[in-house]
RNA sequence: GGGCGAUUAGCUCAGUUGGUUCAGAGCACCUCGUUUACACCGAGGGGGUCGGGAGUUCGAAUCUCUCAUCGCCCA
């Protein structure tokens, strides 16, 4: 590869992956080492990769990569989820393309098509988070409707209703009347929407008198069966005990009294649907109602209604209105918010049903998943996610969790009925023989039995995700080694749906599989911290998402910027845990978001820098023979102060991993590495120019010394830097020198943190403030960068100190163009001008004709007043008694050292302005 | 209705148990520079009463209370 040009990402990045993917390096199999162990959070089998996946993905990678770094047995195993609803979804989808109908065909064929689907389009996502970088184990793909995993879901179906922890009952449900089948209350999502509040009239039986209630639902008018009013409301006292008027369906129903009701809302008078809502169900129960469902399962009228049969819901909602209008009944229509639960999947409006249903009792399993995370079993980052969590699972708010799905692609449920004998087992033929035991009928047969038509939620196969990718409900040889794992990456947003079931998984089975000494050891968590990633979300802070067109297409970034550009981008968005504004800028004319971003620009623009900052290093001409002492000051200097510089950063990279403050990390790296190494390491070795014998310009070689160590050097942060930017890492490892077989970034060794250098740092920081106030007068009198200046230095024993460093006054020299650097003892030099770095003062001639004094006067003036203010407030701190010996002896001591600095500077600025004025 | 979180520079965000010059970073912006790795560059610069108010403290961006605005979770 040549180093011409500007780099590009394309034909690096994948002539890398594909090295890496030869070489194996991805795959973990058990070994004597530490293990470092990732599940992914699988994403639908049918997905596309999006912008949350990236990031989630990215974070991930990091992970694992600098795991193995640092020389564990680093595992990430990927793979997909079945997505029950969304995949059935779309399989009936494709089918009514092909005119078919889900309802013409059987199961084994609808199945054979939905497999026949996935293998087609299953593998797309994951062979997208391979452009990403993903160094995930593909060896181990898993999918959580493959054979092995979905015997674990039947097992642990069978063993926990043996335990009696599940059950089967007749519940108010969530019904999703798009996808037809239930869904849990994690399932059901709750926006405030424009509505309309209808009021509408029922007049009293044998009466002239009417009663108004309020409801947003008129259409569930036909399943009325009370009108509830508050026992305390006295507008309706003389009503208790008499019947009503439903409107159209002119049934008389009673006028029940109920405290549920709010009399504040809306009339105070309340219509009761015990059928399609609800707390309607539970006034129903409590008063005895008659329960009419008028909605047939796909949200049309039923026959039960009465009216408006087959027609939807909502078409009848207008309907209804309108013939309440002409009835005289309709009292007013009013503007209103309120609250619509939308199914996650279809977006469909979700009805509440009684249905017959699997529920899983979350008593027991809530509890022990509250301890866990409340006893720092398992670590929450960011922390704050912990107080959601115990809101839902705590006791008096966790409630049973709804299993069955009224669907075809998934778990089958193995339960098995005969009679009213209900049969649970893992297989037909156990199912028959336990049959036979139950009912004391040796002659049945396989087909006396009919098995629950329904399959499980999807969820109930992904909270066991962690254990059974390993196979471990079958056999503990992996799941021993890699269990617990270390670190789940996940989105907030299914906090409930996944991490507390999961965790709960875990403290049910890991001790049934494992055994007791086992989870002594290493307890029963399924990870040990979990870290969650912020939502995606465009400039308007909504979420990123397919159907509103606001998100940037994933792989367009990736192709545009490259992945590691695309890794920065994420990753320099936004902190950990918080949501992430992703910077794509709008098409006004399209009204399209773009792939573009300026973030994921900045990642690319530091590949370059990167790029260019090599072919520099590898253009200069390098030489043995010893360089003038000047040179020789400046590289030593320049490399002792890189090597504390690079041990300074490391240490700080490392407390940011710690608490995964992967952006921190990331953004500390690239100020060390553009700023240290480049603007300043690099500039201070890079040999000058010189005029040669024939008058041409020729630049200087360099020291073999210098060149290997500023080799090293990069070699050092390139390992650091690959667990974010892998691909460029890997392309300048190879670049920087000749490499053996094997000899790779990606399995380079990670170093470990050590003490450094404070006080020469500090030193090197003065020296760079210097330059800097050179520069800056240059740049304000507008003094050519190349006309040599002289600097003084006065004479004291701070200025002895930071001088006795060797190549400090050259290195000052050499990179602000300093003629002349003379410590002086004089208090009054002509034709300078003066500053103060740190509390050294010095002295910089500039051309008279560039000096304005006025100015100069001025400035000190300023100078002075805040050096007087500061002196004021430190006098007044160290004075008081109670800060003296209330505050910690280093903070006082730092406070005295600080008004001794600032008496000092006092002294020069009043100096200066003597002179001056 | 119950709970959680946020409010710091034009934008996106840090600020680690209250304490050394703590008011920061990146981007954006302004000025200068086409010097021989990189204009996807270099040098320099401007910019915030830390949402308002009160309190605790020797000391508050940080702790407490209160108000305001915004976001989220669960009913």
């Amino acid at each position: 590869m040549s180093l011409e040009g500007n780099y590009s990402p394309d034909e690096i990045e994948k002539k890398w992956y594909s090295y890496w993917m030869e070489k194996d390096y991805f795959k973990s199999v058990p070994d004597d080492r530490e293990a470092y162990t990732i599940v992914i959070p699988p994403p639908n089998v049918t997905g596309v990769l999006h912008m949350g996946h990236m990031l989630n993905n990215t974070i991930q990678d990091i992970l694992i990569r600098k795991a193995r770094l640092e020389g564990k047995n680093a595992c990430w195993v990927p793979g997909t989820d079945h997505a029950s609803i969304a995949t059935e979804a779309k399989v009936v989808k494709m089918l009514r393309e092909k005119g078919i109908k889900k309802s013409d065909i059987s199961r084994e064929e609808f199945l054979k098509f939905a497999f026949e689907w996935k293998d087609k389009y299953g593998g797309i996502i994951l062979e997208q988070l391979q452009k990403l970088g993903a160094s995930a184990d593909w060896s181990r793909t898993r999918f959580t409707m493959e054979e092995k995993l979905s015997k674990a879901v039947i097992e642990v179906f069978c063993d926990l209703h043996k335990k009696g922890k599940i059950y089967r009952g007749l519940r108010m449900t969530n019904w999703d009347p798009e996808a037809q089948t239930v869904l849990s209350n994690e399932e059901v999502i709750h926006t405030e929407e424009n509505s309309q509040l209808f009021h509408v009239r029922y007049q009293i039986v044998d009466s002239d008198e009417y009663v108004t209630i309020a409801t947003t639902r008129p259409e569930t008018i036909l399943g009325d069966s009370a009108v509830a009013v508050n026992p305390k409301d006295e507008r309706y006292k003389h009503l208790h005990g008499k019947k009503v008027i439903v409107p159209i369906a002119n049934r008389a129903v009673p006028i029940i009294a109920d405290r549920y009701v709010e009399m504040e809302f809306g009339t105070g008078a309340l219509k009761v649907t015990p059928a399609h809502d609800m707390n309607d169900y539970d006034i129903g129960q409590r008063h005895d109602l008659e329960t009419i469902d008028v909605f047939n399962a796909n949200g049309t009228m039923s026959e039960a209604a009465g009216f408006y049969i087959g027609k939807d819901r909502f078409e009848v909602r207008k309907l209804i209105v309108k013939d309440l209008k002409a009835s005289g009944n309709l009292v007013e229509i009013e503007n209103y918010r309120n609250k619509v639960g939308r199914s996650e999947r279809t977006n469909a409006v979700v009805e509440s049903r009684l249905t017959l249903q699997w529920f899983m009792s979350m008593k027991e399993n809530s509890k022990e998943a509250y301890d866990a995370v409340n006893n720092g079993e398992v670590k929450f980052f960011p922390e704050h996610f912990q107080n959601m969590y115990n809101n839902w699972v705590k006791e008096e708010n966790v409630r049973d969790w709804c299993i069955s799905r009224q669907l075809w692609w998934g778990q089958r449920i193995p339960a098995y009925y005969i009679g009213d004998d209900i049969i649970v087992a893992p297989t037909p033929e156990e199912a028959l023989q336990q049959a036979k035991e139950v009912t004391g009928n040796n002659d049945l047969t396989a087909s006396d039995l009919r098995q629950d038509e329904d399959v499980l939620d999807t969820w109930f196969s992904s909270w066991l995700w962690p254990m059974s990718v390993f196979d471990g409900f079958e056999s503990q040889e992996e799941l021993a080694y890699y269990y617990p794992t270390n670190v789940l990456v996940t989105g907030w947003d299914i906090i409930f749906l996944w991490v507390a079931r999961m965790i709960m998984a875990g403290y049910e089975y890991s001790e049934q599989l494992l055994g007791a000494e086992f989870v002594e050891k290493n307890g029963k968590f399924p990870f040990a911290d979990v870290y969650f990633t912020g939502m995606v979300r465009d400039s308007k802070r909504r979420k990123m998402s397919k159907s509103l067109g606001n998100s940037p297409e994933a792989l367009e970034l990736i192709e545009r910027y490259g992945a590691d550009g695309v890794r920065f981008g994420m990753l320099s968005s936004g902190a950990a845990g918080n949501d992430i504004i992703f910077d794509a800028p709008h098409d006004e004319k399209t009204k399209k978001t773009l792939s573009e971003s300026a973030k994921c620009q900045q990642g690319l623009q530091f590949c370059n820098k990167m790029w260019n900052g090599l072919k520099m290093l590898r253009g200069l001409e390098i030489t043995t023979e010893k360089q003038s002492d000047e040179i020789e000051n400046i590289n030593q200097l320049a490399m002792k102060w890189i090597e504390e510089k690079y041990e300074e950063t490391l240490a700080q990279i490392e407390r940011q991993y710690e608490t995964y403050r992967l952006s921190d990390s990331l953004m500390t790296l690239y100020n060390f590495i553009w700023n240290d190494f480049f603007s300043e390491y690099l500039e201070l070795i890079k040999p000058a120019y010189a005029k040669k014998a024939d008058g041409e310009n020729k630049q200087l070689p360099l020291s073999q010394a210098a060149y290997d160590h500023a080799i090293d050097m990069y070699e050092k942060f390139m390992t650091i830097l690959h667990p974010f930017m892998p691909f460029v890492t890997e392309e300048i490892w190879h670049q920087l020198r000749e490499r053996k077989a094997g000899e790779d970034c990606i399995v380079s060794t990670y170093p470990k943190a050590k003490a450094y250098d404070k006080e020469l740092i500090k030193k090197v920081d003065a020296a760079i403030a210097v330059i800097s106030k050179v520069r800056s007068y240059r740049s304000e009198r507008g003094i050519k960068s190349h006309l040599p200046l002289k600097l003084f230095i006065k004479n004291t024993e701070g200025a002895q100190v930071l001088l006795a460093e060797d190549g400090l006054k050259e290195a000052i020299a050499k990179r602000a163009t300093i003629g002349e650097f003379t410590v002086t003892d004089s208090k009054d030099i002509p034709d300078t001008v003066s500053f103060v770095i740190g509390t050294e003062q010095f002295f910089l001639e500039l051309p008279a004709a560039t000096i304005d004094k006025v100015a100069e006067l001025k400035k000190a003036k300023a100078e002075l007043a805040r050096l007087t203010g500061m002196e004021k407030g430190s006098l007044s701190k160290l004075g008081n008694e109670r800060y003296v010996n209330n505050a910690p002896p280093q903070v006082v001591a730092g406070e005295k050292k600080k008004l001794a600095d600032t008496q000092a500077k006092i002294e020069i600025a009043k100096e200066v302005i003597r002179k001056l004025g």
